[in-house]
DNA sequence: TCTGGGGTCCTAGGACCC
DNA sequence: TCTGGGGTCCTAGGACCC
């Protein structure tokens, strides 16, 4: 086994706030809130109030009322995370990003070039900091788990290291939720058996975990509590679904609504999987109902897509066929689409027996060649001009939109 | 009474095949 | 003809993460 301490777990702390308190100084040491109807990311004088992101604008109000809320510079977001990000990767090409704001490293065989890995630990605080201008915490240890939790205790802007000879006197103090898959229902359903500590869930036999969560989960929670964390750092990961996702508020259960809703979020996907030049055979349509009760409705087809109409139309049958199985439902509150068992193709051919078959199947389609000719021309002239420059119908019209395209981008994986 | 958006993985039951 | 086991694929729903 590798008894060193070589991974590294970065996490820029309250990302969204802190960019907003760089480039606006007036806001530094205040408590503020990026976002609006929904907190997207609060700073910590605002945490201190009890404010965290998911939380409505209106309850962080009341909880804060001094609270200041910030329209978000997303463009910046993107450029400052991938710029915190490129620090740790002057120090090891062994790098996992595993979102806008936070990667995984392992520095095992650059320590003869930069030093220990607390050493690197610390320039990367130094220089995230210097360059930046941005605050960061880091963990360090043996396992990813260990470095990830390690780094939770260093926030905010602090630095934690894991001695791999005292590893289970660090964990097993700590609270369960710490743990990378214990979430508020998996808590909840420990504390119902007191178990509170992770010290607590490695005290328990792991087919009791089992019998509590699951094989997976049971399985997964006993090995990270006996500190046997296998995960390696993957330096690139494809992604596995690619779907957008449109809160409505509350709008009628009615063709007019649904239509025009899911062109916009299929020519969102569909564009992004062309540009990657992936497709996929398994379409789910998501439909939520203004008691925020959400069902869903899937097919998976003989052949791959990529093409906005043929998933939009596809998404339409589905939702139909929802809608058909709640007729008592007449308001809806989101609506989502989302592409899966992802290919990767390399022209049309492969996009163009599902046309075909897609027609006989689907009397009133048509011209799927044509279809994806107009994607491609369409693809192109948004390359050029821009993403307003031309669009489907109904969908250029522009709806109104809960969240800009912006903030959008900032939560896609790479495809 | 204005609850976001983009993902991953697991479970359970049914269909189907050997 | 009946019974059983194992494997794979699909759908729907959940839990979790950032």
């Amino acid at each position: 086994m590798d008894t060193a301490a070589t991974i590294l777990h970065a996490d820029l702390d309250a990302f969204y706030a802190s960019v907003e308190q760089l480039l606006d100084p007036s806001l530094r040491g205040k408590p503020i809130a990026v976002g609006g109807g929904v907190v997207l990311a609060a700073s910590y004088e605002a945490k201190a109030f009890g404010v965290h992101g998911g939380m409505t604008g209106r309850r962080a109000r009341e909880l804060c009322p001094q609270l200041t809320f910030v329209g978000g510079q997303f463009k910046h977001y993107q450029r400052l995370g991938d710029a915190a990000i490129k620090v740790v990767g002057d120090f090891t090409p062994l790098v996992e990003r595993i979102s806008i704001d936070e990667a995984f490293a392992d520095v095992a065989g650059t320590e003869h070039l930069f030093g220990p890995p607390v050493e690197i630990a610390r320039a990367i605080r130094r220089r995230v900091r210097t360059e930046l201008g941005l605050p960061i915490s880091l963990g360090v240890a043996r396992t990813k788990h260990l470095a990830k939790i390690a780094s939770q205790v260093a926030k905010p802007d602090g630095l934690v290291f894991v001695d791999p000879a005292t590893e289970l006197d660090f964990l097993h103090d700590l609270p369960v939720e710490l743990m990378w898959g214990v979430g508020p229902i998996t808590r909840a359903r420990l504390a119902d058996n007191d178990i509170r500590t992770i010290g607590q869930l490695a005290a328990t036999s792991e087919s009791a975990l089992i019998r509590l969560l699951g094989p997976a989960a049971g399985d997964k929670l006993s090995a990270l509590a006996w500190n046997r964390d296998p995960r390696q750092i993957k330096t690139h990961r494809r992604a596995r679904s690619a779907g957008a996702q449109s809160a409505l508020g509350r709008k009628p259960a009615v063709e007019g609504v649904f239509r025009p809703t899911l062109r916009h979020l299929s020519d969102r996907v569909a564009t992004r999987l062309r540009a990657k030049s992936r497709s996929g055979r398994t379409v789910t349509a998501r439909v939520r109902f203004s008691d925020l009760r959400s069902v869903t409705r899937a097919v998976t087809l003989s052949a791959p897509i990529s093409t906005t109409t043929i998933l939009a139309e596809i998404a339409e049958d589905l939702v139909r066929g929802v809608l058909a199985d709640h007729p008592d439902e007449t308001t809806i509150s989101l609506l989502g689409i989302s592409v899966s068992h992802l290919d990767t193709f390399t022209g049309m051919q492969l996009d163009l027996p599902l046309g075909l078959a897609d027609e006989a199947r689907r009397p009133g389609t048509s011209r799927g060649a044509a279809r994806w000719v107009a994607d491609c021309a369409m693809d192109t002239i948004r390359d050029r001009f821009g993403w307003e420059a031309i669009g489907y119908g109904s969908v250029v019209l522009g709806l109104a939109r809960s969240v800009p395209d912006g903030f959008r981008e900032l939560a896609e994986k790479d495809l």
